[in-house]
RNA sequence: GGCGCCAUCGUCUAGUGGUUAGGACACCAGGUUUUCAUCCUGGGAACAGGGGUUCGAUUCCCCUUGGCGCUACCA
């Protein structure tokens, strides 16, 4: 049986896209579950956008999301960028001198001929065509130029490109493994151009040559390829090549269901890195925009997806990238992890934001720190700004924030007072979550107090905030010198 | 304009001729709770419309409508 060889070809032109992650993942799935290889090969044709940094962002990204290629463009162990495998370059800037092999097959074989059509007459025929209503594409004028006439343009230099020949007959029909059976009538394929004035090829060209050259089986991409599918697969007649299977990928669309765009909010995978959010929960979430197991099962991890993953259960229509939804694949996946994981995946966070190092270095403390800021974190980025009050050397809040909406500041303080000097006698071997608990609750009990009339209090002046976790938490990580400070401190704002 | 793809709660979706149309997110209400969050319980919320086929259509076919994509010497 042929070997599965899937692929991921971005453009290097941005930041590596949340809807080219769908597409990569789907390969990755694919290729993996089937024992086959997913690739990365860079498509640089377009010179006027390349953007710099765009393929480490790429690479970046698919080895973020823990879908590194096995094939192609990739890092190495010193996470610079690097070429694996025998079917290279990988890069389509490297490979100018196959496309031209390739095309010249082509201009010999008549599937393809020289155009000399200037970008005016281009222009202005298309705009005929619009005055018209009729379908815009080439007219075929430099089709019937004769031998002589190309030659002779050739010779003086004139600028050109070579456009596929379509076929003017006929249907051009697949099987699409997402879509099942698609046909385009062939007479209103336009003439593809093929290799540009600047001898870089099109993407037309480029695609099919890579793919057979790298023995590609299986093409997996957005659905906005669809409607050129078919002029890749006649390139793969004209050649004589075998063709590899389609599928074509629902599109992943905003609110207004429009295809994502950087125009409207962040799009990028590394936007959503940099925001806090885990490369599982974010493979979890679009694993599910395009497909779906068909049973109940929400939370899904790498190893299950590979497992689960089947064509048959691939959507049809666009999905919209619902961003709380993520939020919420988030939150659950930040609860699967281990406190020592999720600390170290945190900690980054917390020095960006200038958190104080000793502190986040001292481990008991740090972790402690997370655990209480995961709770009411969406992000990696929430758990910073949800924990900041743990850094604190001073605390500044409003002291009416001290009072319960069941009580007054003057019972406050008095319950303060005796709870301060109660918490002073703990041993410091009894200074732990549930040892204070239980004391402190026993001791609320025995002088049946109102346990909001101690603990409101209590936990204002230990976070000094309106909402915060509760005050044994709280205690258990400042540890007992800090925790009396702060408790004497809200005092101190009642006079 | 042309061509193509798509169409179940607001969103992601299950469903493949007979179901009280299921789940998740979000939302609302109640409970637990010192607060918020968590957690538990409950609730509202969908088959775009019209024709067929059939004993019976969310499901199959056709049309309409709508949305989207492509229509570049961009991918």
């Amino acid at each position: 049986m042929k070997k599965i060889r899937t692929r991921i070809p971005p453009s290097p032109t941005g930041m590596f896209h949340v809807g080219s992650l769908l597409s990569a993942l789907f390969d990755y799935l694919y290729a993996k579950k089937n024992g086959g290889d997913f690739l990365l090969r860079i498509e640089d044709t377009d010179r006027e956008r390349l953007v710099e940094g765009s393929t480490e962002n790429i690479v970046e990204s698919l080895h973020w999301a823990h879908i590194p290629p096995d094939e192609g463009v990739t890092f190495d162990t010193h996470q610079h960028l690097t070429q694996v495998g025998e079917k290279g370059p990988y890069i389509q800037s490297e490979r100018l001198d196959i496309y031209k092999k390739y095309v010249h097959q082509l201009l010999e074989q008549k599937d393809a001929y020289y155009c000399f059509c200037t970008k005016e007459r281009l222009d202005d025929l298309r705009k005929m065509q619009e005055m018209n209503k009729q379908p815009t594409g080439y007219d075929g004028h430099c089709k019937t130029l004769s031998t002589e006439n190309v030659q002779k343009k050739l010779d003086a230099n004139s600028p050109h490109v070579v456009r596929l020949n379509m076929p003017d007959e006929g249907t051009t029909t697949w099987t699409d493994l997402v879509r099942d059976n698609v046909s385009f009538e062939n007479k209103l394929i336009d003439d593809q151009v093929l290799m540009k004035t600047d001898g870089f090829p099109t993407y037309h060209l480029a695609v099919v040559v890579d793919d057979h050259l790298m023995e590609i089986s299986h093409v997996f991409r957005g659905e906005e390829w669809l409607s050129s599918t078919p002029k890749h697969i006649v390139l793969y007649d004209m050649f004589g090549w075998e063709k590899p299977v389609y599928g074509h990928l629902p599109l992943l669309v905003n609110e207004k269901r429009q295809k994502l765009s950087k125009r409207h909010g962040d799009v990028s995978v590394f936007d959503f890195k940099n925001k806090g959010y885990l490369p599982e929960a974010m493979v979890n979430f679009v694993a599910f925009l395009g497909w779906n197991p068909g049973t109940e099962q929400e939370i899904f991890t790498l190893e299950e997806l590979v497992q689960a993953f089947s064509f048959e259960k691939v959507n049809k229509s666009a999905a919209v990238f619902n961003y709380e939804k993520l939020d919420w694949y988030n939150k659950e996946w930040m609860k699967k992890l281990s406190i020592e994981e999720l600390a170290t995946r945190a900690k980054p966070f917390f020095a960006a934001a200038g958190s104080d190092e000793e502190m986040i270095n001292d481990l008991s403390f740090f972790e402690g720190v997370v655990r209480l800021g995961r709770e009411r974190a969406n992000t990696l980025a929430d758990i910073v700004t949800n924990t900041t009050f743990l850094f604190a050397d001073s605390l500044s809040y409003e002291t009416e924030l001290l009072k319960w909406k069941k009580s007054d500041l003057p019972d406050a303080k008095e319950k303060l007072a005796q709870l301060s000097e109660f918490l002073s006698t703990f041993a410091k071997e009894a200074w732990t979550e549930e040892g204070i608990e239980q004391a402190v609750m026993g001791w609320i009990k025995e002088r049946t107090y109102g346990v909001g009339d101690v603990l409101w209090p209590t936990r204002v002046a230990l976070s000094g905030q309106q909402y915060s976790p509760g005050p044994f938490e709280i205690m258990t990580v400042l540890g007992k010198e800090k925790s009396l400070q702060r408790i004497g401190e809200g005092l101190a704002k009642i006079s």
